[in-house]
DNA sequence: AATATTTATTTTAGCACCTAAAGTAAATCA
DNA sequence: TGATTTACTTTAGGTGCTAAAATAAATATT
């Protein structure tokens, strides 16, 4: 019921135009009626209109030729400072800020060191403001307009009502940041499970091209998921899907972060890891309940050299992931399962018990063809992931808001 | 990449149409209009249409005139014998049959006892012709044609290529089955997993209208589910998604018919309860591993009356229960779990312990706002979902049917 | 009873957008 | 130089929508 019947065509038409040219950079007219299923004779009157409003531009014919016959292809490619969007990503103690130009590409990158726990509310708010006011005035220069921000927050978050529910970055809950960001900047501010990001940029891959229904499971010092179903990130009723950390391996089991009993977490993430090794285990001082990267490397390298000890904790890890990514695998049966984040370092000594847990807990028809994978870790994907996310979502926006500029 | 761009909107408006008629019977142009966001002259444009197709009629107008000033509404709606569709049931030991006309109406139904378990996939595929055979010539005198077969099986089924994977009633596995069916009926053919016709129906309702990411979930001899998001079944990679019976509960735990150990099947379905009970009570004789409904009735009574034995059973089914939906509530997030089927007979002896485990489970953060509510089970509601889901299936095709016919 | 008012449907006129086909441009090949 | 090939642009025509005007069919008013 309520189907829309305005005809957008137009618009999905030079939306979809603009997202092949930032996926592929510079693209003939022909091959864009190609790849996206319109006539050539459309493509050029869509590339006109964006030539005219100064987001697209043609791009100078290489010097050495392009071999064959026939009049060569003028390819076309997005003005990447057409405009820019900044994408902010909140973890424990850090903040990291990524400038994106029109075209996808990362212009500027910077971490700062907070002290997230203690902030209320304001003082994020506060804080975001500052930094996100200070990298425009530095960086803002030949772009012509920002476009979005994307705040990247791990934890629970309802992009719909820009509200953080819950972080394990934050001590405050069910804040609205969205709209005053977006009051105080003049433009859409898009809130981002990290997970999803991540999802995001893995998902664009050749590689897993192939896998429109890809989970993706973050190690680190929590547990993070993202289930991208079609490609797009499922968010459930209200922001609170894929929590995988949460969901269970042993009713009445280890004490989770989140004050219950027997989640993955409890089991697999860095904290519970360090948790169960600190008392038998000679592993460097600091703060056992927030292991830095240094001190999970110790750990990490005791397992993999051989000590029974920490062999046997890294096995009951990798058994918890398996009963947990066999529920996933039989209520999502998804193409792919792709296991990263920091705590891939330590996913050599959890894999064996976790293919044995999803052999013991699932029959092959469930299974199905699902693949399990893991891949290398990259602290810079989740901006990259919300860079790209905020230009799509964003595109629309610039399209109108260069049309109205023109005409005036 | 790769999106169509042929303007489909005649046949999105043309379809609407059709699709809120079916759900409301007789409405006027002008709210054909307001309700699928078209204007009027369009409405009387493709309604001139359908009925030139002979798809839909003008309702006389009612004696008694409706109250009001202005020209009254001319009300129209679908021709019911336009066409028809067939919903074959298939469950353990038994098939359903059902008949149901364009307008959605159940026109005629029959049940069968059928030993599905000695079956082969070529046994059923005759014994399916043959009873399709049977009802068309019986009951199809009125109607233009057949539009389309629904298929609803228990177990795993892959809707799109149309092989039934695996079903607790029948004994052999990964069947094609609508392909056949489909060239000998002339006809489209639609397999589905039976949690998700009922689904569609209870998502069809008035009073989950508000709740679009809906969990359903089935128990009885098996436990079977069914996700809607966005209203729409979510199938998965290859069917078989929100398989939760065979979600897991315990490591190790009790056997499941699966073969596996520690799935919800294994303490919360029929067989599992029987089975816990069989040893220490004293109930009806019969085969224990595929218990009657007599039979469930006799132990869910037992418990209802305050047997401690029969309450401590259900109690840890109600316990089993709890935590797979906590797990369920992590990994969907839906607005709303609905629990149904044959099993609810003894919901009331498993509520408290399964809040208990939920609430053991889950913050009230990842409990979200989510609604869980049960309700009365209909067995011939897997049908009537099957035939709405039939028809909406071949609106398209029934639709490019009349027009050839017309034109020739 | 005649006229005004209200509401529903149909007709008309015009717009947005697409495509196929024809026309033009710019290269290589012979 | 002209034929061929390939890319892009222009033209002509079609589909399908909407707003507004026209028409239809009822009730309300005087």
């Amino acid at each position: 019921m309520a189907l829309p019947s305005t005809d957008t065509s137009r618009l999905d038409n030079t939306l979809a135009v603009i997202r092949t040219l930032r996926d592929q950079g510079s693209v003939a007219r022909i091959d864009l009626g190609a790849l996206n299923c319109i006539s050539s004779a459309t493509v050029t009157s869509i590339s006109a209109e964006l030539l005219q409003q100064g987001l697209i531009m043609e791009r100078p014919p290489e010097t050495p030729r392009p071999t064959g016959r026939g009049r060569p292809k003028t390819l076309i490619e997005l003005d990447p400072n057409a405009a820019c969007v900044v994408c902010i990503k909140l973890s424990i103690n850090e903040i990291q800020l990524v400038v994106g130009d029109f075209s996808g590409q990362v212009r500027h990158s910077e971490h700062h060191a907070v002290p997230t726990l203690t902030l209320s509310a304001d003082d994020l708010e506060a804080l975001l403001e500052e930094k996100i006011s200070t990298v425009c005035a530095q960086q803002l220069k030949g772009f012509q307009r920002l476009a979005g921000i994307c705040l990247a927050v791990q934890g629970v978050v309802s992009s719909q009502s820009g509200t953080i529910i819950w972080s394990p970055a934050l001590s405050f809950r069910n804040a609205p940041i969205s709209t005053r960001l977006a009051e105080r900047f003049h433009c859409s501010v898009l809130l981002e499970n990290d997970a999803n990001c991540i999802a995001s940029v893995l998902a664009a891959q050749p590689a897993y091209a192939d896998c429109p229904n890809l989970v993706v499971i973050m190690l680190g010092y929590g547990i993070g998921m993202s289930v991208l179903i079609n490609g797009v990130p499922f968010l459930g009723a209200n922001g609170s899907a894929a929590e995988f950390g949460h969901s269970k391996y042993q009713p009445d089991g280890a004490l989770c972060a989140c004050g219950r009993r027997g989640c993955i977490e409890a089991y697999t993430s860095d904290y519970a890891l360090y948790r169960a090794a600190a008392d038998h285990l000679a592993l460097p001082s600091g703060d056992s309940a927030h292991p830095s990267e240094q001190q999970m490397q110790a750990l990490t390298q005791l397992a993999l050299k051989g000590d029974p000890t920490a062999q046997r904790i890294y096995a009951e890890a990798g058994r918890a992931l398996g009963f947990g990514i066999a529920n996933v695998l039989a209520l999502f049966n998804p193409d792919l399962v792709l296991i990263t984040g920091s705590g891939v370092r330590g996913f050599d000594a959890m894999q064996a018990a976790m293919h044995t847990a999803i052999d013991d807990a699932l029959v092959a028809e469930l299974m199905g063809t699902t693949r399990i994978e893991h891949c290398a870790w990259d602290r810079d994907m989740t901006c990259m992931g919300g860079i790209t996310m905020a230009l799509n979502a964003t595109d629309a926006q610039t399209l109108l808001d260069s049309q109205t500029a023109r005409e005036a």
